[in-house]
RNA sequence: GUCCCCAUCGUCUAGUCAGGUCCAGGACACUGGGUUUUCAUCCCAGCAACGCCGGUUCGAAUCCGACUGGGGACGCCA
């Protein structure tokens, strides 16, 4: 059995959005389970939309995905004259044929098609033009594309998909597709099949909304005399009113480099797109690497269209929340140390960076984030609403500051006799500071919660977190005593 | 409109090819409860689906046929 290849072909006319990313990772997939290559290739032909900034936002886009590729980038700029060759042999071998029609004629001619209701097809008025007049044409400076012409034939050409099976249209139906612009330049069609015959590509996993594409490309194959490779179109995604999703219609929100932004841990998020359109077959939602590259396979890909559930303006969830929940599932059970390498470009982002975290305080850092990742979703949340543990300089949140502490008078002066208890302490550990806590709670006659949710709110600026003795470890005796003894402050302004 | 594809909880899906073990399983979301001095984690429970009709069969989510619904493609874009 000959080496498979697969290839992941974007256009840079804008960001890796997640549904390229999914076929990203379908193909990255099979090549690693089969021991294959993954080329990836950028088609760059649409001058007109294709931009360098693009191009490195997909590349950018991969890495942080971690979907490596064996072969490539390639741009397929640079193989202009591998197409012009196809289709000078096509032209050459009586497959393909010049046509003279301009524009404007088929426009007419598709319109009129329309209003009878009647399927629009190239009505291969060019086709049989003989040698003189064609010659004769082109002598006048007639400008011409080049149309495939398609068996005039009865019966059916077909393939067989992996995922829909085998699927097949009739000759007739089949209008002689262009395949060269008058411009002289080739098409997607016939581009994107010289690449792949070239660059040897067994298997293609794309979007079945490329599946009338294939037909004509598998025409493409015969022409060229070239095998025709196994076709797999994986469903699309589409949002909660079932249109397909598009950076154009929903912006950012389909963008990988948003998630990267916003705290995603890269394999949640391709955990989860893997999951949109395929399934193992059992329960199993969560894979490691291997495991996922172990279980995956094109015949278990969905024929069901999946939606990506995602409401705008719904504030808890920003993106599918299933997207959300792997995304909180990886945060809490990755090891600390992995964590800790995602959470430091926020942290820098911030500000809130310290070399030492690297060093002498490693322990310190990475018990901290254990601490505190229970109650995040994102890695940005460390930054954020984590901010307390990593410096003096946070905000107070207004929720807590009223609740816990401006509705009790008293805290002025208690957590102040508090941090003298504290800063007292010879011993500064999670049963003495709890003791003391309650103590002073007992002797001043009050809920000991008043003392710890009034103390949680000035320690870290916080409704909610961890249980506040474990809080007053992470931040430590002196900063605590410093935060307790500053409350007075919070009942200024 | 024409051609093609698809159809299980709100969402992602298992079960369909080889009909009975499925009054349909898991996950997310939601609701309730337990744990928690807070919040969350965690644990338990609940809610919730085979699009419709007909056929085949002792038996249909599963096979067949219509219907309905949804999607895709109909470019000198990729």
């Amino acid at each position: 059995m000959t080496e498979t290849r697969l290839r992941f072909p974007p256009s840079p006319t804008g960001y890796l959005h997640i549904g390229g990313a999914r076929t990203a990772l379908y193909n990255w997939l099979y090549a690693k389970k089969t021991g294959g290559k993954l080329i990836l290739r950028i088609e760059d032909t649409d001058a007109e939309r294709s931009t360098q900034e693009s191009i490195q936002g997909i590349l950018d886009g991969m890495k942080w995905l971690g979907i490596d590729w064996d072969e490539g980038p390639y741009f397929q700029t640079e193989f202009e004259s591998d197409h012009e060759a196809a289709s000078k042999k096509l032209l050459d071998t009586g497959k393909a044929y010049k046509c003279f029609c301009t524009k404007e004629e088929l426009d007419v001619k598709r319109e009129a098609a329309q209003k009878n209701k009647t399927q629009y097809g190239y009505d291969g008025t060019c086709r049989s033009l003989s040698a003189e007049e064609v010659a004769e044409k082109e002598a006048a400076g007639l400008p011409f594309v080049v149309r495939f012409k398609v068996p005039d034939q009865d019966g059916e050409i077909g393939y067989d998909d992996k995922v829909l099976g085998y699927i097949k249209a009739q000759y007739r139906e089949i209008e002689d597709f262009v395949i060269v612009r008058s411009t002289g330049k080739p098409l997607y069609l016939l581009c994107n099949v010289v690449d792949d015959i070239r660059d040897r590509i067994s298997h293609i996993i794309r979007g079945s909304d490329h599946m009338t594409n294939t037909i004509r490309q598998v025409l493409l194959y015969n022409a060229l005399d070239a095998p025709v490779p196994v076709f797999a179109h994986m469903p699309l995604t589409l949002d909660t009113k079932k249109a397909k999703i598009s950076k154009r219609k929903h912006g950012e929100i389909v963008a990988v480099q948003f998630y990267e932004e916003k705290g995603f841990i890269p394999w949640a998020l391709s955990n989860f797109l893997v999951l949109l359109g395929w399934s193992p077959g059992n329960d199993t939602e969560f894979f490691t690497q291997d495991e996922l590259i172990e279980a995956f396979s094109l015949e278990r890909i969905n024929k069901t269209n999946s939606i990506f559930n995602y409401q705008k303006g719904n504030a808890k969830f920003f993106t599918d929340p299933k997207a959300i929940s792997f995304n909180e599932h990886y945060l809490r059970t990755m090891p600390i140390e992995d964590i800790a390498v995602m959470v430091k470009p926020f942290l820098e982002k911030e500000d809130l960076w310290d070399a030492a975290y690297e060093g002498d305080k490693k322990e310190w850092f990475l018990s901290t984030l254990d601490l505190t990742r229970d109650r995040f979703q994102m890695l940005s949340d460390f930054g954020d609403r984590g901010r307390a543990y990593f410096s003096d300089e946070f905000t107070v949140e207004q929720k807590p500051l009223k609740k816990n502490v401006l509705k009790h008078e008293g805290l002025k002066e208690w957590l102040p006799m508090l941090a003298d208890r504290f800063e007292a302490l010879a011993d500064y550990n999670l049963e003495t500071t709890e003791q003391t806590a309650r103590d002073l709670a007992t002797e001043l006659d009050i809920k000991p919660g008043v003392i710890i949710n009034g103390m949680r709110t000035v320690v870290t600026g916080q409704l909610a977190g961890p249980s506040m003795f474990d809080i007053l470890m992470a931040i430590g005796q002196e900063r605590v005593v410093s935060r307790l003894r500053n409350v007075a402050k919070l009942y200024e302004v």
